[in-house]
DNA sequence: TTATAATATTTTAATAGATAAATATTACAG
DNA sequence: CTGTAATATTTATCTATTAAAATATTATAA
């Protein structure tokens, strides 16, 4: 039998780890999720920090979250982001190294 | 002063970054990194073993070594591409966990 | 209810990316 | 030189992303 070297990324699984990485392959979708790493945050929030209008803010965020990078809860009128997926912060933190 | 919490990805970096993550972030090019990640590969044998056209590998390679990606060398007539830098490796092994 | 703050969605125009096909280089054999 | 295998580049077309603007929801306070 022998060890499989370790099924790198079959056809699909690649397709899949593509679609990862193009959701998070955006200076400001990594710039929210820098800031969303220390800790979770309201739209508005990330919308003055980041200093982009409300719609685009609120479009990456869903986007992220359609893609399950990104995770939100209610709170009253406001809606807090956070990044649930451990592997994307680590993907992050290779990404430091460059 | 305290330990500046490892500045992450000041504007120009996150560009920077954002523009790696683009590059990889393509199902044939995924594919690509990982075969090279073995071992290097003359364009036709990628080719072949990616089952897509000339002038398509040969598109994808020259974009991801323009961006710092991979780099070549030739022999003769033919040129074999290889995967340099080891952060993209990293990377690439980080998304093997989702 | 009604007004409003917070967020989401839709629409649209501009730009960038992907791929095939055709053409151009390059390096070597003869 | 000339032919040809290997690779690269260019061009054209199609699709996807980006981002602004306008409009729609949702939740709560009054």
């Amino acid at each position: 039998m022998g060890k499989r070297v370790k099924t790198l990324l079959e056809r699909e699984k690649v397709e899949r780890a593509a679609e990862i990485l193009k959701s998070v392959a955006h200076p400001l979708r990594l710039r929210i999720i820098e800031l969303l790493e220390a800790r979770e945050m309201a739209v508005g929030e990330l919308q003055e920090i980041l200093g982009v209008s409300q719609s685009l803010t609120s479009q990456q965020l869903s986007l992220m979250k359609a893609r399950g990078i990104l995770k939100s809860r209610k709170n009253g009128k406001q809606v807090y982001y956070y990044v649930d997926r451990p592997e994307v912060t680590q993907v992050i933190h290779c990404l430091r190294k460059f």
